[in-house]
DNA sequence: TATCAAATGATTTTCATTATCAACAATGAA
DNA sequence: TTCATTGTTGATAATGAAAATCATTTGATA
């Protein structure tokens, strides 16, 4: 799996070490394309492993995230989320506030005109968020 | 003051009152043009009434967006933030990363891409979040 | 094998925000 | 005015996510 070697490499290169708790916490990452909680990536590990402490599936998402293999997304709910970046090219979301469901997407334009935008005021972007808000197809219809 | 009458135009409407805490804080938000924490406000109006509890502050501030003159800006960094609505109209933010010192952007092209992804998607568009991060000019000055 | 840093899980702590609640104040019949 | 009703407030407790602490265990290596 490259994802892990990647994670190896990662850790070994900061004098870190891989053990069981980490590949077991990366496996379920890896095993679901939600855009999973700490909490509940630490369900989801826990019927693997019903030792593991909650700490260490906080920790271990951090270090993922430093890996490069996750990416956080905050979609404003108080809860920090996690989605896999290794191999995801940047996207954004769109978000339906009636029912919470999220579709990603990409608009090359925007992302482009981003980088305008920043260079007009003298900013080098090293990242942006962009969340769409609405009502999708699905809940309209059913409202009428 | 506009933004009073609008205040208790919005309080009456839904069987609230006007007080003279919430005139206070109210007076203390429009006093500043920052995009202030409930806790940084709490400070501004313990000045002018030692009493004030930052319970009210809170809910205010929660009456104040809904009554259209305050508007939540989440830069993600752990603490909502409020900024003036009325009068002030839609814009995203520019962030250093570095010093944290924040514009305020629009940029139309942007905005009607938006809408058009949207459509394409099936999604009618009820608000947005763009925060674009980066290092400001400033900042890369001075490391150079 | 002895040493030492890293890792873990349980637990406590932090911090922003919300809920609770008793005391208080405004409103508006009677 | 009196009285009941309802909104308001401030103090305080509760919540919930995330981070910090710490004693203990584990692993690498000299
Ligand atoms: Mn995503
Ligand atoms: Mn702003
Ligand atoms: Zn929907
Ligand atoms: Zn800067």
């Amino acid at each position: 799996m490259k994802e892990k070697d990647i994670f190896i490499r990662f850790l070994s290169d900061r004098g870190l070490r891989m053990t069981n708790q980490r590949g077991l916490i990366l496996d379920a990452f890896l095993g679901t394309e939600r855009h999973v909680s700490p909490e509940e990536l630490y369900g989801l590990v826990r019927r693997k492993d019903g030792t593991i402490g909650q700490a260490t599936v906080y920790r271990t998402l951090k270090l993922l995230t430093e890996a490069g293999l996750a990416r956080e997304v905050d979609f404003g709910d108080g809860v920090l989320r996690y989605e896999h970046s290794y191999g995801h090219e940047h996207h954004d979301h769109m978000i339906c506030e009636r029912c919470h469901r999220h579709i990603e997407v990409v608009d090359e334009r925007i992302e482009e005109l981003q980088e305008r935008l920043a260079k007009k005021y003298g900013f080098v972007l090293t990242g942006h968020r962009m969340y769409l808000y609405g009502i999708c197809s699905e809940c309209r219809r059913r409202k009428a």
